[in-house]
DNA sequence: GGTCGCCTCTGAATCGATTTAGTTAGGGGC
DNA sequence: GCCCCTAACTAAATCGATTCAGAGGCGACC
């Protein structure tokens, strides 16, 4: 009944006296052939156990394999547990589902420097965020489509968050009741690698090698329509969007003593924003008499909790599902730039 | 320069003057040619763009392609979305990056209730619950590897959770302090869909059909061991584990009047137990002289926040390296039981 | 000097499908 | 009865690689 090996396509039209063509097209054209034979074909498959033409062969021959990759700057296992990615990839597989594709995920942070061969197997791709070694999307096969995601790809389709209007909205709530004492703590900002304070000598990253630089002009352009010295605002920087690398960074500053702690934080993500609240909450300060804090993202960790966070909603779902729609060229792959929505939460009212 | 059709190893080895064979090993066996040759090679083909071997014509004559599938029992919207599944699935991407293997993502709820052809691409596969189709599982190509994880397919290795005793373990916890009205609130354990409470008509769903049944034996038999009436004990249900849904379903419960409000709540999940507590927060409930919660899980965000759940923790992380290792053949594959840890919180200390 | 073995390299079969061009049969129109 | 058209089906080329069996050359060893 079950032999070993699987019956292929060639087999099943020998068993049945008829040519690989019309077993093929039973699968593939009804139309092209009449339906008793069609039924007869299908029936024997099933009796036969074979399950449909291989995708490896039929990826070969077609040269399309209903597979998108999506490649990105993170590794798998950071990107799977940060909320805005994995809403990114939520949007983008409810589209590719919808039509019949599915999602091969890579990483641009894998052991070797190197894309893996398999990639070449996908009939586009969707890149989010810089590559750690641009060399990488050198190794994508040029003819392929594809979409860049929070960062630009020379001459290829883009979709972008509108970062510095969502992040001058936020700060603008938040400076409508004057702080004492400001701070903004920042994702990867710094040329060199610095988790903690940002001293006078470091150089920052431009926007186009990080998109919290875009955040921080949008926060820097707040200050000034608000009468405030922005140089002056401390600021910290975290190195990677996780609990594990913002704690010790967020303990510093609220260790500092209470003359010095700022009573306003600024935080350029939801996760960072979060884990002031709770690092806050711990040490027994009043939300939001003691300190107000925004986030930036608008993840739903953030809105589902009580105090709920001040923040600015990006529709990571919707983003996805736009490089995904444009990806399989059901939308015109030309540059996109969606908007934001102030959530006012009780971090910061 | 750069035609519109990529360059085969066949025209590469034609511009040089050499077999196809010797190209093939240039990129894949380095011993069975002369250094000089393959250096030849090789600069002929950055100098022409030829990215190296095609991965579908590849994967056709190797019969192998690195790529493992996983096969969600739920979409993939609502997969990604979820904690518990991201980091099972983060745990598999580790190991499966780490073999220079990629994933491929597919869910047994697409659109049509066929799995997609491409599915047969894959090396092997790693199936998540229980699917909505049980002959969804007919169309997996059977001589390659299939792990099942929190669920059984007949003669195939699997990857469980100790459920029954982890949930005993923690309702014993939670029971030393007796409570004046404890409540359970189920996850998608009724036969019929039930949002609200389970009434006495209601038959549940036995063990093989839902992981949560063997969870509420285990407080069942504390509840037992502890002298109480556990069949007097009132029970909700909720047949997703969201927000969205449970909402609704929890502010039936917390809004009954105090003599019969709950006073000790077991849930199923962290998710579940996380909305019970922002819920029972924004009504000024006090956590947890008045209300108790538990969860089960061990989810970060339950766990990176004030009050921190008590809840028991499963290690999915691990039961994803498990199950990737499993399916690459790295580790016999056998069934698995995973033990889980009590993390006693502020919500039941 | 002959033989053996090793190192390189090549020719050709093969993986499992799709698809084009073409053949056959049958029916309708005149 | 003839011609043309369509429907139904088939033979064979092709997609782009991998790999087996074998050929040729060279040095070493007896």
């Amino acid at each position: 009944m079950s032999s070993s090996r699987r019956i292929t396509l060639k087999e099943l039209a020998q068993h049945l006296g008829v040519s690989t063509a019309s077993v093929s097209n039973a699968f593939n054209r009804p139309d092209q052939l009449s339906h008793d034979l069609r039924e007869r074909i299908l029936a024997e498959a099933r009796r036969l156990g074979y399950r449909g033409p291989d995708a490896k062969a039929r990826s070969l021959r077609t040269g399309r394999s209903q597979i998108v990759a999506v490649l990105l700057a993170e590794s798998l296992t950071y990107s799977l547990n940060d909320a805005v990615a994995s809403e990114l990839l939520s949007g983008i597989a409810e589209v590719l589902d919808a039509h019949g594709h599915t999602l091969l995920l890579l990483s641009g942070r894998q052991a070797n420097d190197r894309m893996p061969g398999s990639a070449s197997i996908a009939d586009g791709f969707i890149v989010y965020g810089l590559m750690p070694s641009p060399s990488l999307l050198d190794d994508l096969p040029s003819q392929h489509p594809q979409v860049a995601v929070d960062f630009d790809i020379s001459g290829q389709a883009s979709v972008h968050v509108d970062n510095e209007p969502a992040a001058h909205a936020i700060a603008c709530h938040a400076l409508r009741t004057p702080p004492h004492r400001a701070g903004i703590i920042n994702l990867r900002l710094t040329e060199q690698a610095c988790n903690g304070r940002i001293g006078p000598g470091q150089t920052l990253l431009s926007a186009s090698r990080t998109i919290t630089r875009a955040r921080l002009d949008g926060f820097y352009r707040a200050f000034d329509e608000h009468g405030l010295d922005a140089a002056a605002v401390p600021m910290w920087n975290v190195e990677e969007n996780t609990h594990e690398v913002c704690t010790p960074v967020i303990e510093g500053i609220l260790d500092l003593p209470d003359e010095e702690r700022p009573d306003l934080l600024l935080c350029m993500s939801d996760r960072i924003a979060l884990t002031v609240l709770t690092l806050a909450e711990r040490r027994g300060l009043r939300i939001p008499e003691d300190l107000r804090i925004t986030g930036f993202d608008g993840i739903a960790e953030g809105q589902y909790r009580s105090p709920r966070l001040t923040t600015v909603r990006q529709d990571s779902v919707e983003k996805g599902r736009i490089a995904a729609r444009m990806v399989l060229g059901l939308e015109p792959a030309t540059p996109r730039l969606l908007t934001t929505e102030l959530l006012i939460g009780e971090t910061c009212p």
